[in-house]
DNA sequence: CATGAATGAGTTTTCATTCAT
DNA sequence: CATGAATGAAAACTCATTCAT
């Protein structure tokens, strides 16, 4: 039974910073490497099909319908990048600064070496039918509440200054985002150099160390 | 004649701040409109024409190709956003922080109030051919040299303290571009108030002021 | 074992008037009722299947093709109708009249009491192959001669009169196969009364009571 | 502009015995021959394109779909069908018999000459989508009251003997309906003699003549 | 510039059918 | 018989683009 549909909540999280097994069927693989580099409506379900491995109506087999296949996919992106950052946070000392350094590094990380599932997620919602797009924004909010509640910690005890909570967390969170866009695992820089130097600017966003 | 072509540069910019005039035909509005809410390739071209009150012959006598519409509208963007920033840029006392705010006040600004004409250069990028989007990459990049040498400069004299300035150069544009994407017209928070927030966001990432 | 198969000529008919068992396998009462409602064409083997309970291939187990299942339901229904017409003439007192009463009677509760079996064998003539089509066309005039036969004799000691016994056959067959398009079984009439006005114009086809 | 798009209602009826003409564009007759010949769901729209002699985008350029030619086809079907009938009864001598003969003539020679129209139009109710649906039964239930006015004014003036208006009315022109499926213009019949023996028949129906 | 007509190549999706287990 | 997987062929429909008028 080569395609497993995957259950919507992972397995336990052992290593937050291990992003190495993406957990996608080969067909849900094809489909997030061809949305990613061209777009979901300029990729053909035949594309993604001979990608796979599959002929087309065995592609349909396995998912009802393109849209189908990108909720499949923005599901698990989401339910990984969440499932992750939580871990990350339990991980860590409780402090705030604690607390933001792990799930900072975590979501970078994330969208480092799982580059095109996220890509895609966050480029796509233009293509995502209502009940998807809510699902996954409600995600994302989730997601921004989580860095929200750790610096607005901060903010009371003293670790940073940040006068807006809300938009500091936002400015983290896509300043994570972003990294999707850019990053080169064949470039010049270690991934713990970017992820060094992300977190630090991440970091003076919300305002850490404080000025005096 | 209502669809006077855009002339590659536009006219001196007397106001950097100044973005109530889009210089758009209406073609490129109507593209620009769908582009932004559907994507390049969900939208047709017959919906274009529609949108923009012309046949689709009509829309051809004014651009060659869909692609070609694409290129005006990007084209367009890119200019009017490195023409304001110049000048906000001239229009500074020099030093690096008046230099810094002027530029990423004008980069905001262009963001909130030409929305989805950043939005959709920024976000169709994988639908560009190539020579559009090496010119395309090339003015990213040069507005990312300008904001980095505006950091180099107050790293130098001391007024930013920033590891690797290319990184906060990108990441403060980043931040601008990011706003395209969730700035609400209509929202509670007036244009002022959002752009005063954003770039207190952007001295940080600067590394202003320096701590201690 | 529930899907015993159909032997192609049902069990001795004891009641003409009795039309209560059908005599069909699940798959062929569900591909019936499919078949009825939306046409042979607009209905997958899919459909079928699952109205039966059945998987597809569990399906394909039973008849070979959906042509066979076509051609099971037509067969089946062809000789459920000769099969108790016959019976409806060997009952009756052997009069023109007697032998006319009881098959037109006999017919009229068929396409209404098997109104979707009757209703398919009539209308996707189009989609039988070949071989069917003929076996169907047979006993459609067996059934059509058979009428016009006790039309004929009725002619021939004045109990009618019809100029053309053909055609008065035809008209009168047709007459009842009309029934099973817009019978309702909910409606205000009685089977009963909806059989004795129907049969009133069966007998004015045929020329009965004859003007003096 | 060689497919002019159908008026609703044809121009006046000059001449109710004359189907000559029928008034449908290149598409619309292909489509007819193959409706007719295979049924709708079991044409595609690549045969109908083909027979008319247009690509698929060109035929679709005409109509928005599948079901919009059909319903262009029944709507002219039945149009016309309603305004020969109506300039039929015009034409007859107001007499009871003399409506009825002039139309049950009319309605007999539509359903021989314009065979596939009318075929189409009564054999693919279960293809048609609801508000096509609606129209078409509306129409057809308009020309069933039409035949049921005059047998009624027949049975009030003595003319006609029939216990039920409604179901002779309904007889009567399903006679006329089902000659469209057997009727064959190559036959060795003139058209004119199976007109006189199914309007024979029909007479009989409405009940004429009477009794003693 | 509008109208109207046209098209090759493509889209997503479904079909009847088969086969290994 | 069910499950699960698979497929060639075809379905309806849309695309960007062109051309004559």
């Amino acid at each position: 039974m080569p395609e497993r549909s995957l259950a919507r909540y992972p397995q336990a999280v052992t290593d937050w910073r291990d992003f190495s097994d993406d957990g996608l069927t080969p067909t849900l693989r094809a489909a997030r490497g061809l949305f990613a580099r061209n777009g979901y409506h300029a990729t053909s379900i035949r594309a993604v099909a001979e990608a796979a491995g599959l002929s087309v109506p065995g592609l349909y087999h396995h998912h009802r319908s393109k849209q189908a296949i990108l909720g499949a996919l923005v599901d698990a992106t989401m339910d990984r990048m969440l499932a992750h950052t939580r871990a990350a946070e339990a991980d860590s000392d409780g402090t705030a600064l604690g607390r933001f350094d792990n799930v900072l590094e975590c979501l970078l990380r994330f969208h480092m070496l799982r580059r095109d599932d996220a890509f895609v997620a966050s480029t796509e919602m233009r293509s995502m039918d209502d009940t998807l797009l809510l699902r996954h924004i409600a995600q994302r909010d989730e997601q921004q509440r989580m860095i929200a509640d750790i610096i607005a910690q901060g903010v009371a005890d003293g670790t940073f200054r940040c006068g807006h909570v809300d938009d500091g967390a936002r400015a983290a969170a896509s300043l994570c985002v972003a990294v999707a866009g850019w990053y080169d695992p064949t470039g010049v820089l270690t991934a713990d150099e970017v992820v060094a130097r992300q977190l630090d600017i991440a970091r003076r966003i919300a305002g850490f160390p404080p000025p005096p």
